[in-house]
DNA sequence: AGCGAATTTACAACTTATTTACAACTTGGA
DNA sequence: TCCAAGTTGTAAATAAGTTGTAAATTCGCT
């Protein structure tokens, strides 16, 4: 399911807005100024934001450079119809515009195109400051690349899956390693050990004592 | 220089949109009727499409669905008009669509961003010291010429379309060589060891042990 | 046939996975 | 509280498998 922030301080609208992607079945935030805004960025990250650009703090288009390194698409709102604010939304790298008022149909329409055309990227998995690309199999911490083993790799996607739940040791080397082990291996803990240190996990994996292992969330 | 082929029945519009082109520093074509557009998407292969809903022969939603395969982008005219065709048309893939009357640097600002999106088509591509040439076929590393053979010159090109990102040796096979093999080959391990060796990316192609390589951008 | 390209082969160099050994810790009962 | 038994952390050694490299072979074209 995706995630919409709509950014929109005619509360009027913003809440239009919100009964239309829920009914179109997106998970969808309000945030009534830029300040908001930019907080939801973190918190909420969403898929796609839906900006318009006469805010009552910050300007549209500061948010929107402010915003700079994510790689979130952004629908322009816009009241006015001035044809160098089009441009420059564009210019700035928009994703599109859209002119109010609008139909709820065709916003759902430039949704999905967007959604689409981003939609390769949609493997991204955010844990932490930990940003995972699959189909890149890349892993990056505050945006610094880490590199994992085959296993390393695994053993990792399987406990952020899993977040705040304990695997036995049992269940671990069945899903990662496939094996149906019976019988005493050091395996896991060994893994566990590599990536506690290769990803700065010493204290988000939990040792369950007799059992195995639990990551959890913001320690 | 990007080839724009502009499918437009109204001449006097067609001929505006082609001057605004022109001085825009596109080289572009105008086709009249759905037939000769379809004959020259094949002879001028233009990289963009700007496509009038309503031509006399053929629909323009038929025309889009004979381009199929093709991945030329599209931009829909149409004229003020029901909701219906906006979403159905970009429903279809159109990468974005103007309602006339439009304004020329409106028109510009829709194309460069559907352009740059698309990735500069353009036939020089280049990365770090290199310059690649794909009309001459051309491969220059710092002025200097380098001779590289097929499967070596398809290879190089792949890794530079997906820098930065892990490509597994099944992929490399079914990309470059169309294999959709199982088992084992070398072949890949070995033409990664000849670019590596003739372009002097013995650092920036870097190994993902167990899955395949990676070209990275800053060393 | 003759040439260059593509692929296979063989082995050295290397990386990862697993085991081993031992230290540090956890737990529960005296 | 302390100890004993068992469990986990850690580093190093070993085993298993992967990749680098050059040379040999096969393929495909003119």
């Amino acid at each position: 399911m995706e995630k919409i922030l709509i950014v929109e301080d005619d509360a009027a609208i913003s809440d239009l807005i919100k009964l239309n992607l829920d009914l179109a079945g997106y998970s969808s935030r309000q945030s009534l100024d830029g300040k908001t805004a930019l907080c939801a960025l973190t918190d909420f990250s969403p898929d796609l934001i839906l900006l318009d650009i006469s805010l009552p703090d910050i300007d549209g288009f500061e948010l929107m450079s402010q915003l700079g390194v994510r790689d979130t698409p952004v629908i322009f709102l816009t009241a006015r119809s001035g044809l160098s604010d089009k441009v420059k939304g564009l210019k700035m790298g928009a994703e599109d515009y859209i002119i109010k008022p609008f139909e709820a149909l065709e916003l759902l329409a430039r949704i999905e195109v967007v959604l689409r055309r981003y939609g390769n990227r949609s493997d991204i998995i955010k844990f932490e400051d930990l940003e995972i690309n699959t189909a890149e199999r890349s892993v990056k911490k505050n945006g610094v690349l880490i590199e994992l083993a085959m296993k390393e790799y695994e053993l990792m996607l399987l406990l952020i899956k899993h977040r705040n739940k304990a695997l036995s040791r049992e269940k671990i080397l069945e899903l990662v390693w496939g094996y149906d082990y019976i019988g005493e291996t050091r395996t896991v803990d060994i893994h566990i050990q590599k990536i506690r240190k290769k990803l700065g996990w010493e204290e988000q994996i939990k040792t369950v004592y007799k059992y195995g292992y639990r990551l959890e969330d913001n320690a």
